[in-house]
DNA sequence: ACGTTTGCCGCAAACGTTTGCGCAACCCTA
DNA sequence: TAGGGTTGCGCAAACGTTTGCGGCAAACGT
């Protein structure tokens, strides 16, 4: 177990003031310093291979350059290119980032959240955030820096970066409309979500913007964005009774799930039903049918949280409190014309 | 910005020590304590909603209760499933982690693994080690506790947790063996890695035993673990002449890369030729054609290297140098009976 | 009643930095 | 040469804990 060299080691070696070498080498930060000290210090800092102990840096300045990152579960493709954005951008400012997984579990979370500030973060990026979330509230109100990624938080100024969900939801209802749907269903993700409730939201003002027929039995809410949830809210969409011919889900897993229940239902995605998505995780394209669905920018995302999280940080003004990405349809498989209707093509 | 509330604070509003603080909330550690000042500071710490800074605590005590996780990348999703063991049993011990993805990059690993010991990390899990790793060898010696996944390092006494690699090949072999395949290729993984190294020489001792032909140019080496290079791989097999029916990959994705490149050969998996992965990552049951692989337990891997590393940093005695895991074959689609010949079938 | 143990707690140093302040030496101008 | 301004660096406090040591009082033993 060798003991690390510290400013005082070298500083002693040197029969200089720890605190001379503290400013040779953060030099423009704080009082001046002749440049052969600096070049002194730094070719002995060098040659000890000293390395500076963060923690006694950051008890000092009360800057940990450490950034918190929540999110619901890792294990979720979605999340990963996300979290390599955000990287990104953070490490070469030399920040480093403690990842927690809230599993959706609020009370896990609050824990979670106040483990980030136990370790004093300097800020926060939170993608697990639910519309009306206390604890990260309290956090932000109590000075700690936060962006909320992907879900924002209702009647509360904390920045945030989401997609152009409604955009996303009407390319997609206009591109099943092309190919002749009229019958639409709604797989409708968690309401106590920011993205559950704008998709559903811009499913309703895409219908009727489109003038299609838009019957409450058609829109089923789910629990969760999962798989196992779109084979549920599917079955009960088949068992309603009302007539369908494609499925629009709030996001790529409930699609999943949802074709899933179809194949089960003995009915074929496309040629049945057709189904979307929203989120384009990866593996998309490989799976049967390849899923048509809505394109976010994932690790664009990242980096845009992440910049605008080091600008609340570094307390830079005119900075936005929203942040919108563009989205894009991507059609693959799942999507297909209208059953039986070949010739009649709807253009809008 | 409000400051938050110490040690001392709670110490003077109870007219009392901060060092009887200290001793109060963490109680058989150092010093005895009276129980009626323990409840007294439980519950002004309480009421006032202390917590600790981790950051003061650990200079002190030269314990972060963080560690570092090393990873090429988190976006291959054979590593999220593994962070999330390891969680499950450093979070619950009151241990942070700390993730970097190295890329493979080896300037990269060695300047994050620096930026993890001077942030202090009581221990490092490392799964992206290469065999021959100075850096991390480095910090070994100086006495940070370091465990690593998947991958060992040529002789050194790092502990390590690995999958019987050699089984699984094994395993792959037999089973198109009984398919009836006796000419098979193997995509071997980088030879710089143990894992590339060692499933190369479970497949030419499984080929000996079972007394199969094994030409040298059916052995084909790849630079990385991707689908790139098994796209190249896969078309330096077909280019050479030799005939085969089945590609043992060294992991998964090769596989998909092989698989690509057989189709843009105009050939079929699993008619023409059969095809096997190693991982068992997730969706591989998703895809087409869902692909026969070796699967190896991901989130035990992660819980049992956590483990080790706790047993490490807690300095428990016979604690072994290796952990293997078990393994298994999961059969899917992507292997069949040797094509043209339905009847004879090979029984080892 | 007196010496010794014991239990409880305060004192202060330490962990490795950063940084406001002050002092000496220097430079420039008058 | 005196004066004011600048430059470079040492001094020491501070960040919030933990912990060895020592002291005080109560409890104990003879």
């Amino acid at each position: 177990m060798n003991k690390r060299v510290t400013i005082k080691d070298i500083a002693s070696h040197l029969g200089v003031h720890a605190s001379t070498v503290s400013r040779a080498l953060s030099p423009g930060k704080n009082g001046n310093i002749s440049s052969e000290a600096i070049e002194k210090v730094r070719a002995a800092a060098n040659e000890w291979g000293y390395r500076p102990n963060r923690l006694a840096a950051g008890l000092r300045t009360r800057k940990s350059m450490t950034i918190g990152i929540v999110i619901p579960d890792i294990s979720n493709v979605l999340f990963p290119p996300m979290v390599r954005g955000i990287e990104s951008v953070l490490e070469p400012l030399g920040y480093a980032s403690i990842l927690v997984n809230t599993d959706s579990d609020a009370e896990r979370e609050a824990r979670l959240i106040e483990v980030l500030r136990d370790r004093g973060v300097d800020g926060i990026i939170h993608a697990a955030v639910l519309r009306d979330d206390p604890t990260i509230a309290q956090a932000y109100s109590d000075g700690v820096p936060v962006v909320t990624l992907n879900r924002k938080i209702d009647g509360l100024e904390i920045p945030y970066v989401i997609n152009e969900e409604a955009e996303g939801i009407r390319l997609a209802v206009k591109h099943l409309l092309d190919l002749g749907h009229r019958n639409i269903a709604h797989l409708a993700g968690p309401q106590n979500l920011s993205t559950g409730q704008l998709r559903l939201e811009a499913f309703k003002q895409a219908m009727a913007d489109f003038k299609l027929p838009n019957p409450p039995e058609l829109i089923i809410d789910t629990a969760r964005f999962d798989e196992q949830e779109g084979r549920i809210g599917t079955r009960r969409l088949l068992s309603a009774g009302t007539k369908f011919t494609a499925i629009v889900c709030a996001n790529d897993r409930l699609a999943l799930g949802a074709i899933s229940m179809l194949r089960s239902a003995g009915l074929s995605c496309p040629k049945d039903i057709s189904v979307t998505g929203f989120n384009d995780m990866p593996f998309l394209d490989m799976i049967d049918p390849a899923l048509t669905t809505v394109r976010i920018q994932q690790s664009e995302a990242g980096i845009a949280v992440a910049q605008r999280l080091i600008a609340s940080i570094e307390k830079q003004d005119g900075c936005p409190v929203e942040t919108i990405l563009p989205v894009s349809l991507v059609v693959r498989e799942s999507t297909g014309k209208i059953p039986g209707a070949s010739t009649r093509l709807h253009h809008a």
